[in-house]
RNA sequence: CGCGGGAUAGAGCAGUCUGGUAGCUCGUCGGGCUCAUAACCCGGAGGUCGGGGGUUCAAAUCCCUCUCCCGCCA
């Protein structure tokens, strides 16, 4: 029955921070491919998991106050963490690896040990730059500016006792893979590699670190961890029970059959990944797919510049399936893609509501208003099919052959345009037939009608059918709908023309897919964009401390007083200032304006003491003099300024000098 | 000369590998229909495919060159 197994795996995500659109983005399309492989009765195992160490984490954690493992417990298992969000995105993996795992730290430490004792890991002394923020060690002459090539922050120089990794061993195998196999695709990533990274010259990979401890130990040398790429590469292969007793299905499902990776992370599995198994003596994966990034208003995603995508905003808001399914029909998966907000909402208005949705819900309603919700036994067939009738099944019919192909390819985007001529060209075959006419007389035109509403139900079927891997959900309500048994919802019978019974009972249902109001969804999504915008910024910020020093001559000219609020009243035309007349001391009232209106009602300050500096320059404004200034304490709050006059203790005196 | 990607109708994109009537979605204009989620169907307008040069009977597509934009991401 099985026709083989099938392993596809999405990388290992970092969890330094909640996850965002992009990473949904790869763990939709793998979900897709998944489920699309069991729909064709493969043996699938997909696997997806969370790349826990190192000294991102290690810094975060002890930002946060936690431990680290606490501090990643928190962003996966925790509310609104990876586990949840996969679960609302209703992602189909059979298994999930954190490098956290126990079985998966004995695994790690087991083929480092291999590695070392094959001679392929070596200990050298690792001098170079090291970027915190990327955790990369640069060579002099990758520096740019003598910054960081990648994020081109600074990089400190560093020293340190560490292993290595032969994988200049393996740069002519590697190479070879590359050029001259399809194991790298899409194929245009080849030169990016061979260019950048191999024709340079490989050179050996450091793989343990001793200048953080958040990692796995390396276990005949006290002091060192493993670092990343071992620790995070070999997941595809521990999940599976290599060196661990956790799992045992390594011989059932290694090879991998393809890993889906992003654009930035190519390098890794593409090259390092490769000479790691070929170290190993172990198989290689068969693909490496290098899929684009999602960019949004045509700019990156960047957390500083405030436009972090949120996919459980998106899903909550749209479905599930509607975000799912976008983001695959949308966007080429090899090329970068240019995420908007309107574009999310057309392409769900446009092919859920307007095509499908609407074809499904015009279909159920004609069976039901002129058939009483049953179609006539020979509906199926019909002796004389006109031009309408061959085009339609011919297209239906080839349909899944021809998304067969494009799903193969990972060309998510052509197989879901396949399946839309064939919505688009069942809602032309409507208009063709014109069913409310043929109502007219049903005597006459009844069984026609009847294959001709057949017709439809078998087109919707098939292309549910081959939906189903994109948006389950929905297509399960689809069935429903049209009241398709379990037996035609399979692979097989979506290339069987006619496999729906006649005498099926379709209900009109719910909508399936809503129509969104643009305008309203645009402004509230903005609005929510704005308040996360706003939330990401510090909880409390203050000026930064003056650098440039003040002698005390120059301090102790300045006269600072407690004063007293006689009256307080806002000056009119004014948005910003309030008036204050001032017992200072001395007798005479002192009126002082202050631009502190926004924070304080001028009643509630009456009879509180302040602190004024007295000897500034007198300054007329709004045509009031002001003799002084009062002194208030300012921040910052999420962005928001904050302001507090300095109030002190009612015993002090008017006019007493602070000093 | 760092590397890579891009420049195609008002907007967003496909087509470029494997030269041969320039296509899709949205918008726009006009028409049709009323089963349906103000949806559906038909038709029109709108492009010298970034500029220049070359190869060819023929170039958006191959070659050279220039300009501009984007990215370089643990």
């Amino acid at each position: 029955m099985s026709k083989g197994k099938f392993y596809i795996t999405t990388p290992i995500y970092y969890p330094s921070d909640r996850l965002h659109i992009g990473h949904a983005y790869c763990t939709v399309a793998t979900d897709a491919m998944a489920r699309y492989k069991r729909l064709c009765g493969y043996d699938v195992m997909f696997l997806t998991g969370t790349d826990e160490h190192g000294q991102k984490i290690e810094d975060k954690a002890r930002d946060a106050g936690v431990d680290p493992q606490t501090f990643v417990d928190r962003i996966v298992t925790g509310p609104r963490g990876v586990l949840d969000l996969w679960k609302l995105m209703n992602i189909s993996n059979d298994r999930f690896i954190r490098t956290t795992d126990g079985y998966h730290v004995k695994a790690i430490q087991r083929i480092f040990r291999r590695m070392y004792d094959n001679g392929d890991i070596y200990k050298g002394t690792y001098k170079g730059k090291y970027c915190k923020p990327c955790e990369s060690f640069w060579t002099e002459s990758q520096l740019k500016d003598g910054k960081c090539p990648d994020c081109g922050r600074e990089v400190v120089d560093a020293e340190e006792e560490a292993y290595f990794f032969r994988l200049s061993k393996y740069a002519d195998r590697v190479r070879d893979l590359l050029e001259n196999t399809d194991f790298l695709q899409p194929r245009s990533r080849v030169n990016e590699m061979v260019n950048n990274f191999i024709k340079p010259g490989l050179e050996d990979l450091c793989v343990s670190r001793t200048s953080f401890t958040w990692g796995i130990p390396v276990d005949f040398d006290p002091g060192h961890v493993v670092y990343v790429w071992i620790d995070a590469l070999s997941n595809y292969i521990t999940a599976l029970g290599f060196d661990n007793d956790a799992y045992d299905d390594y011989d059932k499902y290694w090879p991998a059959d393809v890993h889906f990776v992003g654009k930035e992370i190519v390098r890794f599995h593409s090259i390092i990944w490769p000479a790691m198994l070929m170290s190993m003596g172990l198989p290689l994966p068969k693909k490496v797919y290098g899929h684009g990034w999602l960019n949004f208003g045509g700019e990156k995603m960047s957390k500083s510049r405030g436009n972090v995508v949120d996919p459980y905003i998106l899903a909550e808001k749209f479905g599930v399936d509607a975000l799912r399914f976008f983001m695959l029909r949308t966007f080429p998966f090899g090329s970068d893609g240019n995420f908007t907000n309107e574009l999310l909402i057309q392409t769900i208005n446009t092919d859920l509501a307007n095509d499908l949705g609407n074809l499904v819900s015009r279909t159920t309603a004609m069976v039901g208003k002129y058939f009483g919700g049953k179609l006539p036994a020979g509906c199926g067939n019909w002796d004389e099919p006109t031009q309408a009738d061959g085009e339609l099944i011919g297209l239906a019919s080839g349909l899944r052959g021809r998304y067969e192909a494009e799903m193969e390819n990972f060309q998510f985007q052509n197989a879901l345009e396949e399946i839309f001529k064939v919505i688009q060209r069942a809602n032309k075959y409507i208009d063709e037939n014109a069913p409310w006419a043929l109502a007219k007389d049903m005597d006459a035109n009844g069984p026609r009608l009847a294959h001709v509403l057949y017709d439809l139900l078998e087109t919707t079927r098939i292309c549910g059918i081959l939906l189903t891997p994109f948006m389950p959900e929905s297509m399960a309500k689809l069935f429903a709908q049209i009241d398709a048994p379990e037996a035609v919802q399979t692979w097989d019978s979506a290339a069987v023309w006619g496999a729906l019974p006649e005498t099926v009972s379709p209900k009109k249902g719910e909508n399936l897919f809503p129509r969104i109001d643009m305008e309203a969804a645009i402004r509230e999504l903005d609005a929510a964009a704005e308040a996360a915008k706003k939330a990401a910024l510090p909880a409390v910020e203050i000026e930064p401390l003056a650098e440039e020093p003040v002698d005390f001559d120059t301090f102790c000219k300045s006269d600072f007083r407690a004063v007293k609020v006689k009256a307080c009243t806002h000056v009119k035309k004014s948005e910003k200032l309030l008036c204050f007349t001032l017992d200072d001391g001395t007798g005479t009232d002192r009126q002082i304006l202050s631009g502190i209106a926004k924070w304080y009602q001028p009643e509630q300050l009456v009879g509180k003491t302040l602190v004024a500096i007295v000897n500034l320059p007198p300054r007329k404004m709004m045509g009031l003099a002001s003799n002084g200034m009062l002194i208030s304490a300012v921040h910052k709050e999420h962005g928001e300024e904050k302001l507090d006059l300095l109030m002190v203790d009612d015993a002090i005196p008017a006019g007493a000098k602070l000093c």
